[in-house]
DNA sequence: TATATTTATGCTCATTTTGAGTGTAATTAA
DNA sequence: TTAATTACACTCAAAATGAGCATAAATATA
C-alpha cells in the first residue's frame, strides 16, 4: 500500500514548496543530504518574504542542515494533488540541485544525515561491475510485466523500452548501458510497480528480496527528484566542469577522477580522462605533491578558474528588480 | 519605464500559473504562439481541478488558441514578486516548450498570433550572416557598459563575458558564436539595460534606434521564457530528433535541413546532414517523389518510429496516482 | 638490501567522427 | 537544346576517441 509512504503534512494558505537534492562527495562515495531518517529531502515552503525561489532553497536548507551550499541549479518541478492547501490548491513543489565542497561537510548538528546514493538506487553502481540485481531480479521481473500487457504492440514496447533502460542485448536489440538514463530506469520501475512508492505496489506479487534489493524508499516523490537529480548531473558532467563544486580546493587528478566515477557509476580510462582535462585546460598544477599513501606521490592540481566561467556555470541569476 | 511592460492580472487565492511557448515551423521561418498582441504568451493559472501541470497547459492553451499540440516539455519555472496573490504569496509560473506540426497550424479563430520567433531576438537569426545590429550596436554599447564598471575585476569578467556571448574575436578571446547560449546573451541584454523589460531601462541613455533594433519588448518575463525556450530547443536538437515533432508526416530531407536551419538560425552543410541522418537511421523513405517546383524532385521520407522511441522524446509521463 | 607492489604519468596506434569539399543525376525554364 | 536548379553519391584530410604499452617514483615485504 503506498498509503506507508504518504506523510502528513500542514498546509496554510501557501501551495509552493522548495526541496533540495544536496551532493557532496565523501570517501570516494557519492551521497545526499536527507532528514526524516533518511526519508525525506530538505524542504519548506515558499514564503511572502522570499525574494526568489532560490532564497527560498537557501534558507530552507541551511536552516535544516546547517550546511554552507555553492552551486545551485533548478531541477523540475512537481505537483502533487494529494497534497492540497485550505482552498483546495494542490501542491507545487520545485526541485533545486546543491553541490556542496567535501571539506565542508563537518559534523551536522540536526536530524540531516548523509545517505549513500546508491542506497536508494542499488542498481545505479557498476564500479564493481553490473550489479547482481540487475540481471537476477530486475531484468526478468520487467520481462515478465511486458509479457503481461493486454496488447502485442504494447508488449514490444515494454521490452524494447527494457533494453535501452537496462542495456541488455538480447536477439532483437543491443543497447548499452547509458549511465544518464537514471530517471527512465527509475520511471520504469515505477510504471511496472516494482517500488514501494508506486500507487498498487504489491509486494507479494514480487519474488523474494525485492524490497531489500531495490532500494531504500522515501515518501512522496522525493526518490524520483534524487533520481532527476542523478541524471542531470550525470549529463551535465560531460560538458561542464560542475565537478569542480564538489572537489576540495586542491587535489590530485586521481582524487578527481574517482569524484567523477563515484557520480557516473562506471569507471573511466585513466589515460584518456587526463588528455581530456588538460586538452580544456581546466586544471592548473600548484607545483607541490601529496603525501602519498603508497606508490608514487601524486602531482596537487587547483581548477582553473576563470572566475567568469564559475558564473558561467551558475544558473544565471536575475538581476533584483526593483 | 518598466512599468510599461507591468501588465495588471487577477489574482485570486491561487499562485501558479503555466505559460507555453507553442512552437511551430512555416514557410521556413520557426513562429511562436503568442496572446494580447504579441505581447504576452498564451497562460492561465493552475487549478484544483488539473490533474497534472501538463493538463492545465494543455487546456489553457487548447483554450486560448485552439491549437492542437504534441510534444510538450517543461522548462523552467520562475517568481514574480510583483505579482501577489490576496494572502500575499508571490506567483509562481511554470514554463512549457510544445512543438505544433506544420500542417496542423490552420486559421486561428482567436486573438492568438503566430510571430516569427527571430522579430523578438533579431540578433539570434544568422541564415544570412552575422545581423548588422550585433557589431553596429550590440557589441560596442555592452563594451561601453563594461568600461563603466566600478571595479577593474567586473570590468574584466564583463568583457570576457561579450566575448563569450557575442562570439568577439578580439586581442584577449576568441570565441565562436554558440547557437545555444540565447538565454545567456538575452540576460546579458536585461542586466546592461538595453532592452525595455530592465528594470531601470533609460531609452535616452541608448544610441538612436535602439528600440527598433533589439526586438519586440514583452509584458513581466516572457521574453525570456521564449529565450529559454530556444536555448532549450537549440541544445536539444543536436541529440535527440525533437525536429520531426514540427514536421508534417511526410517531407524531402531538403524541408527537414530547412527546418532545422530555422530552428538554429545557422546553416548547415547540406551532405554532412544527409550522413548523420542516415548513420542514425532516423528516417525511412516512403519510395515517392515529390513533385518537384524546379530542379531535380527529391525522394520522400518519413520520421522511422519506432513509437517507443517516441515516447522516450516525450517527457516522461507519471502514471496516474490514484 | 633487494624485489614485488602500488600509484602516477608519458606516449603510441588504430578507429571513429567530423568538416569540407568534388562530381554526377534528374528535373524545369527559356 | 541549353542553362539553371535541385538532389544526391562519393572522397579525403583533420580531429577526437578508445584502448593499450612503457616508464617513474614511491611503499611494503621477503
Amino acid at each position: 500500500m503506498s498509503l506507508t509512504y504518504s506523510y502528513a503534512h500542514q498546509q496554510g494558505s501557501g501551495t509552493t514548496e522548495v526541496v533540495a537534492v544536496l551532493v557532496a562527495i565523501t570517501n570516494h562515495t557519492a551521497r545526499v543530504l536527507t532528514v526524516d531518517q533518511g526519508k525525506l529531502l530538505p524542504n519548506g515552503p515558499l514564503m511572502p518574504l522570499h525574494r526568489s525561489l532560490q532564497a527560498g532553497v537557501r534558507q530552507w536548507v541551511e536552516e535544516q542542515t546547517q550546511q554552507p551550499m555553492g552551486y545551485l541549479e533548478q531541477l523540475y518541478t512537481f505537483v502533487d494533488t494529494n497534497r492540497r492547501n485550505i482552498d483546495g490548491h494542490a501542491l507545487v513543489y520545485v526541485s533545486y540541485l546543491g553541490l556542496v565542497q567535501e571539506t565542508q561537510t563537518p559534523q551536522l548538528q540536526t536530524a540531516a544525515i548523509w545517505h549513500d546514493w546508491y542506497d536508494y538506487f542499488p542498481w545505479e553502481n557498476h564500479l564493481q561491475g553490473r550489479p547482481a540485481v540487475i540481471t537476477e531480479l530486475i531484468v526478468p521481473t520487467l520481462l515478465a510485466w511486458a509479457d503481461s500487457a493486454d496488447s502485442n504492440a504494447i508488449k514490444q514496447r515494454r521490452q524494447q523500452r527494457i533494453s535501452l533502460c537496462w542495456g541488455v542485448d538480447t536477439e532483437y536489440a543491443d543497447n548499452e548501458w547509458v549511465a544518464e538514463h537514471v530517471l527512465l530506469r527509475y520511471e520504469m520501475l515505477y510504471e511496472a510497480e516494482l517500488i514501494p512508492e508506486a500507487p498498487n505496489y504489491q509486494p507479494k506479487k514480487l519474488p523474494d528480496g525485492s524490497l531489500q534489493a531495490l532500494g531504500m524508499p522515501m515518501y512522496y516523490d522525493h526518490r524520483r527528484v534524487i533520481a532527476t537529480a542523478i541524471s542531470r548531473l550525470r549529463a551535465k558532467i560531460e560538458y561542464r566542469p560542475l565537478i569542480f563544486g564538489l572537489m576540495s580546493e586542491v587535489f590530485t587528478l586521481s582524487q578527481l577522477q574517482q569524484s567523477v566515477e563515484a557520480l557516473s557509476g562506471v569507471t573511466l580510462h585513466k589515460q584518456n580522462f587526463r588528455r581530456l582535462l588538460d586538452s580544456q585546460n581546466l586544471v592548473l598544477p600548484t607545483g607541490e605533491s601529496s603525501s602519498a599513501q603508497r606508490g608514487r606521490p601524486a602531482k596537487l592540481y587547483r581548477f582553473a578558474h576563470d572566475i567568469e566561467l564559475q558564473s558561467l556555470l551558475m544558473d544565471s541569476k536575475l538581476p533584483k528588480r526593483k
